[in-house]
DNA sequence: GCATATATGTCAATAACACTGACATATATT
DNA sequence: AATATATGTCAGTGTTATTGACATATATGC
């Protein structure tokens, strides 16, 4: 302990900053322990997090565009392409033309993509509800004030990224 | 809208279901924007995301072992080891040996280290003050509360991954 | 209709970050 | 002395991201 990290920053007391400290550690830990299982069983069908992402938001929003899905993800359409391609190829996703604009091309989860989803989800379901379930509705109301307060709005005038 | 997410699955109700999939959701939007800020001021130092976790927590607990950081990390050796290679070489991360176990080389932050990882998580801060001032500390508490009960334990009897 | 913008897709090259496997050294433990 | 642990390195590979350039189909503004 030569050059502790006790400096005192601008406008923040130093037990404030260690709750903040770790707050963050925390939500590493939390993040890490979620994509744990769901990397592991990815393996399998030689797909990775991305491909993940994908069959996760498109179950959830069935007929999502790619557009949304590329400002959802914030990666390059190049990223997202190769990853949609192999899980349209494999049966995974499949795309319909959209009705009012047809340029788009609506995304939607097989029979085989709802599948592999709740494969894929069900040790993260699991886990959210062991931890709701066991800190209680005020908690779990807390939990979410929280993590909504932390995501940056939309990029519209500089959310806060 | 053909074959929705309405299969019921064996124990949890629609709206319970729907609520987990919220909570999931919210959790990537806050760790996606909370990790986007530092993402991109590494790019100006050429280093990428694993330097920033090695220098957080070596910035948190200064003489951590190389072993302590490849169980949090949870990624191989060889993996650390070019990151750490960097920041040692850049002149981020400094190694002494161990005084009881002198195989250990413990690590610590240079002044250099510590302004970086300032720098780093000064928006990470800043969104954790924001979001945990304007909750409120019950839901802080909530907060961490649930946060921790996602948190698997240390892998002795299988944790829970 | 023409110009332009949007939505999507693809090719090529590159980088960051992880992996496995193999091997080496120093030190600790039994 | 044998074995285990802590650390480090070399080589090869795969996934996910990047940038830049270019192409097609469709929508929108004038």
């Amino acid at each position: 302990m030569d050059t502790p990290l006790t400096d005192q920053p601008d406008d923040t007391a130093p037990d404030a900053e260690e709750e903040l400290r770790a707050g963050m550690e925390h939500l590493f830990f939390a993040y890490r322990d979620f994509i744990a299982r769901p990397d592991r069983i990815l393996t399998e069908y030689g797909f990775g997090r991305a491909h993940h992402r994908v069959i996760f938001f498109v179950g959830r929003y069935p007929g999502m565009a790619v557009r949304q899905l590329l400002d959802i993800l914030q990666i390059t359409k190049q990223s997202l392409s190769r990853v949609l391609r192999q899980l349209i190829r494999e049966g995974y996703v499949e795309q319909r033309q959209g009705e009012t604009d047809r340029r788009q091309r609506r995304l939607y989860l097989t029979r085989q993509g709802i599948e592999l989803e709740r494969r894929l989800s069900e040790d993260q379901r699991r886990r959210f509800a062991r931890a709701y379930g066991a800190a209680g509705p005020d908690a779990v109301h807390g939990f979410r004030t929280v993590l909504d307060l932390m995501i940056s709005g939309p990029p519209k005038g500089g959310g806060g990224g």
